[in-house]
DNA sequence: AACATATTTGAAATCGTTTTCAGAATAAGT
DNA sequence: ACTTATTCTGAAAACGATTTCAAATATGTT
């Protein structure tokens, strides 16, 4: 199948009139080689279309050049938006990602994390994950590595992560300032799916508002769903099957939203004239929804990105502090005024 | 910050008390191995924990067990779907991905494509894409090809595609069927995106209905967009601004749909009471507008999976036919029988 | 001009496997 | 028991770079 008639470092050098490990320097750049041959080595590389063999020079360098990016269920907006990140900021640089998926399986996420690390990749970017820290805490230990969108203790310098609980706060603190009352929230089982740490602080910020306003959390408002939409459906069905009035929804994710919207169509109830609803995330076509949602963003894409930056400049030993994220309020039209 | 003091076969040579040869010979099983001997290594490759490094192998065996997956702006949900089932499709191979991506730029592609094939991936394959028909040819005399969600003169028993103007014939005879007699389709511009053959075909199944029917295609009732949920609101703007009326849209994809169906409900227009809506991909998220959307279900993640399985079977120099994939018309509540 | 020092260079070792080749061991055939 | 096949096995040569080391050349000092 493959025809290729290899070009090695030995033709250049052949070619170039020097030796081979001169045009390793001039390659690599980290040894001085006098222009003249300099000027040599480059010609013949450009006349006979030479290209490294990457595997040849991994081998000998210790360096694979590659960095392992460890994501959960591929698929998700929110992560995908990472991903996306990563990609980009990856693009310039001489590293190539290459990407596993856990699927939020303890045991898959575990033996696709090795086919990474076997890989010999330079770096790891774990994106979530389910991971015991333990277990995390080790693999710092044997390759350099940075986490997204979940927090490690004990490794908080290499964690990139947004401040949940403050973004729920002022998310629960708009429905408040809206005039709402009774406010429900949708969450995630914590459970079913592991402790999903920023699923969890947002539920915390939702309480500190309602506390803070001098409002008593009401168990009876509080739905568990598992992220899908689906499972936002059935809240709204939980949650009017209570008989508990309540005038504003707080989703713990937009697909949750999606899903508590469709619930209230169902039933007859208009958004946002009966009920006001919010959610997080900021999917890409949250802003389509009848009406537009009002939601919370979160930077994915340059979470994804300022990870890559950061994961590059481990490797190279070099220091890095983040920038840190915040989450803003994006105001559409799902929440109305309480009248 | 590594610290793994390294394995290697000889210290499994010598553990086991044979030869280096030996060993590779039952770790690749591809000669025989007396079992006393290949128990000892066995049992030797356990107390060590020996991981091959997969820069020798790929050195000297000339595999690189990796394969290449060129994709198009990473977060389409078709496209991610597609990648979904290469995943796992890949994950009990040998095989591991690595990912480019062309964001639909002719040159950005180029580029992410000469990075895949210097890392020596055994096979590559290119989901969608803009690469001209004729360097997609010379690519295919390099290495292993398929590709995914686009049909190349050709080489079309490398393809994988799905009978697009089929579908979108299926799905206009169905709005014609409830009564739709002004139908409008959302398209998407073929100078902007290059050639979307399958986009293209959509339109030319929507005509074939219509001429089938008696009906003339208008061509006031067509709207160009870009893919884009927004390009998709817009259109409905110049839709409702020409003054033609319709009582149906046939949008070429789902984010398009999700945008008109904002547009509509900007405009006053019900869906479906008013207009009906039909859109084409079943995004994830296509269930849960308000009303669920009548679209055309894509097997994306089915395609993935048989494009991985393919391209293995090709890498392998196994002979392989492919399952046609058929996209199914998902009928939920966005069109309503015309009164 | 002579010496010390700094800069460039090539030869050769190395990275950790696979694979070829030929010899050793075993099995089979008469 | 003696060839003749047939399995198995180990030594050594790839694979295609990088990197160490020491030699060669250039530069600077006195």
């Amino acid at each position: 199948m493959a025809k290729e008639t290899k070009v090695t470092i030995q033709d250049i050098a052949r070619e170039a009139q020097v030796s081979p490990s001169t045009v390793s320097r001039v390659l690599s750049g980290n040894a001085p080689v006098v222009a003249a041959k300099r000027e040599a080595v480059l010609t013949a590389i450009e006349a006979l279309d030479y290209r490294p063999n990457v595997f040849a020079q991994s081998l000998a360098s210790g360096q694979s050049l590659t960095i392992g990016v460890l994501t959960q269920r591929f698929g998700n907006p929110f992560y995908d938006g990472i991903l996306s990140g990563i990609l980009q900021a990856l693009e310039p640089t001489p590293y190539s990602p290459i990407f596993g998926d856990g699927r939020w399986q303890t045991a898959v996420e575990k033996r696709a994390l090795q086919t990474l690390l076997d890989r010999q990749v330079d770096g790891l970017i774990v994106v979530g994950g389910l991971s015991p820290e333990a277990e995390m805490l080790a693999y710092a230990q044997q390759v350099p590595l940075i986490v997204a969108a979940r927090e490690i203790p004990g490794m908080s310098s290499q964690c990139l992560t947004i401040d949940n609980k403050k973004a729920a706060y002022e998310a629960t603190r708009y429905l408040l300032e809206m005039g709402h009352q009774h406010i429900a929230h949708v969450t995630a089982s914590i459970y079913y799916h592991g402790p999903i740490t920023d699923v969890y602080q947002r539920y915390q910020g939702y309480v500190q508002a309602l506390t803070e306003a001098g409002i008593q959390p009401d168990p009876q408002l509080l739905a568990e769903g598992d992220l899908s939409q689906q499972s936002g459906l059935m809240a709204v069905e939980k949650l009017v099957g209570r008989e508990r009035p309540f005038t504003a929804i707080f989703a713990a994710n937009d697909q949750m939203a999606v899903g508590v919207r469709l619930g209230l169509y169902r039933r007859g109830l208009r958004v946002p004239e009966d009920v006001s609803l919010i959610g997080f995330d900021d999917d890409h076509n949250t802003a389509y929804l009848t009406p537009p949602l009002t939601t919370v963003r979160q930077p994915a894409i340059e979470l994804g990105q300022a990870a890559a930056e950061a994961l590059i400049d481990l490797i190279n030993g070099r220091q890095h502090t983040f920038d840190t994220f915040q989450a803003s309020l994006i105001i559409r039209e799902s929440v109305a005024r309480r009248r």
